[in-house]
DNA sequence: TTGTACGCGTTATCAT
DNA sequence: ATGATAACGCGTACAA
């Protein structure tokens, strides 16, 4: 018993050859076709419920229709919205979507490119972790079509869509300065990444922009990966500055989560003991006592511009796009004005 | 110029037979190849960076090692979480997801799954939108192993792994009785799915155990969709009955949180003039004023449950396991005490 | 150890 | 103007 119909079912039932199936299946070569042959095999198709084993089509034609998506935790709302935008859209063009999670674990995330590719993937959007420069060069030389997502290697000429994370991180500061704030730390990843280093750049150039002396004590580092008890010891710290810090920002919506559960059990007020700012927009933000201002990304936008550069770099291997979008910034009650 | 190393590039190179290469690769018939000959194949594979084409590997072994997920929104934090558990555990028998958003749209999910299925997928995992029963029928009679997911028909025999939503509902209203509510109301969606019906079912039973009458005007059916004016009005119309309710049970995570971010912004007190229970866990839950008490999904079983009886249903066609799990009551400030 | 057919769909080439 | 033959993509499995 085989799993299902294949060419060769139908042209035995329609009494003509594979070929002629094929070719009358993907309209092709119409005009040296009678019609009434034609009309004939897509009848017994879809009388045979026929659909093509894309297996075997993917060999032949070195085309599978399928994109690979590397996020470091598609259970980050971040990765989550973002992967559901790229699965839509990937779906307009009749790709179909892979996935993986990396864990920011340079092993798995090479184990994860290495399936994809052998599963010949048609292209792939990869959010690389800290440290896979090789990796992710390996792929230009094997000039496998790929856009680098949420992050990129300034040093590599690749495809990518990533946000003006400088930028962000300078809006979001300066806001708290025009707020009142004059102390103003932040909690973010002890990372090389360059997006992450832009946003640490971002926070300290907004300081110095308003002569504020940047101190190393406001700045804490976590771990990248899920380090609840570094970001819970960091708000411990932060909190325990003398002259206290008068606002924080949350270098991403995981550290915001856990640093606001903390505070939320603590008796700092916020915005009138601590003005807050998130990195990434989570529902929990708008529900917290005094709702989070943040760093909005330009989900759709990102996720719509991965694949029109991967579709074009599919298209022509030499059209290397990197794009930057910009941050808004979603002002609420966390940052109001200080009662000076 | 051919995309990557074949076994025919390491077979000349090695100046053997690509049989041969095959078995030495794929650790086969070890006894009977020549020891010096198989590390002179293992070596030339390892210069060439060779891996093998899945694609081929697949079409003569039909076993591709993927398995398809089909959620509803995959953006969902509670799809989302279960998508990183049944990716991990899918990882450890060395299989790939791929997966698809149905949106509860039956013509999604049929697309999702023939894409899945003319892919050649090992096996499925799927949460089935309301009216798919002939789909999955179709399923069964092509002999493709899947399991239910978090859903199920109990009109057909399948796998499925499941929460037992009628306890979980009958335990959820039936604490706040205990906590002295008295008209508890119920937001749920406008849907025939069985789970869905059961919630209901255990809201309502618990009313009739504790000879509370359930009044209809308690219980709000909302589009399952996106259906936040669904919601707004749902909300709207029960905290103006009369006399109003005390308690309100949530069906689902979107409609909590949504629900909630409308009683957050009026002067409903949660829990001294309304008590909250929502449906799944989400971290804004714990961060709303007064942290909400949740029926919790146990999403790690229920994840590796689906692949072990998926795994179980591939090697054994005849096994079919049907697994209901039990929540977990998670009690937070919303539901504390009437001040009577 | 090796040749070769096979899985299935595509396509260049050949035949009426 | 219509249609069929056969090679091919790549890895596997069985006969030789």
């Amino acid at each position: 018993m085989r799993a299902s119909v294949c060419l060769k079912d139908i042209a035995a039932k329609a009494g003509v050859s594979t070929t002629l199936v094929s070719y009358v299946l993907n309209n092709q070569k119409v005009d040296r076709i009678n019609k009434l042959t034609a009309q004939k095999i897509r009848d017994t198709a879809k009388q045979l419920n026929y659909s093509a084993n894309q297996l075997a089509r993917g060999l032949k034609t070195n085309k599978t229709f399928t994109i690979g998506l590397i996020v470091s935790d598609i259970s980050n709302p971040f990765s989550a919205n973002l992967a559901r935008i790229i699965e839509d859209e990937a779906e307009k063009y009749q790709y179909t979507t892979i996935f993986g999670s990396s864990d920011e674990d340079i092993g798995k995330f090479e184990k994860l490119v290495n399936t994809m590719v052998n599963r010949k993937v048609d292209g792939l959007i990869i959010s690389p972790p800290s440290g896979s420069e090789t990796i992710i060069n390996n792929l230009l030389q094997q000039h496998i079509p790929f856009v680098l997502l949420d992050r990129y290697f300034p040093s590599i000429k690749t495809n990518y869509v990533a946000l003006d994370n400088y930028a962000a991180s300078f809006n979001a500061v300066n806001h708290l300065i025009s707020a009142g704030r004059k102390r103003i730390g932040m909690i973010t990843y002890d990372s090389d990444l360059f997006h992450l280093q832009e946003r640490k750049r971002g926070y300290i150039a907004a300081l110095e922009k308003s002569n504020i002396a940047f101190e190393k004590k406001w700045l804490k580092l976590v771990g990248i990966g899920h380090d609840r008890p570094g970001i819970e010891k960091a708000v411990h710290k932060l909190l325990s500055t003398d002259p206290r810090i008068d606002a924080v920002l949350f270098g991403s919506n995981k550290i915001a989560t856990c640093s606001l559960k903390l505070i939320n059990s603590l008796s700092v007020k916020v915005p009138s003991d601590l003005a807050v700012i998130s990195f990434d927009h989570t529902e929990m933000l708008d529900l917290f006592y005094s709702p989070v201002t943040y760093v909005e990304q330009p989900l759709e936008e990102i996720g719509q511009f991965a694949i029109k550069n991967l579709l074009e770099n599919m298209k022509d291997p030499a059209a290397i796009t990197g794009t930057i979008l910009k941050a808004k910034l979603i002002v609420q009650q966390s940052t109001g004005g200080l009662i000076l």
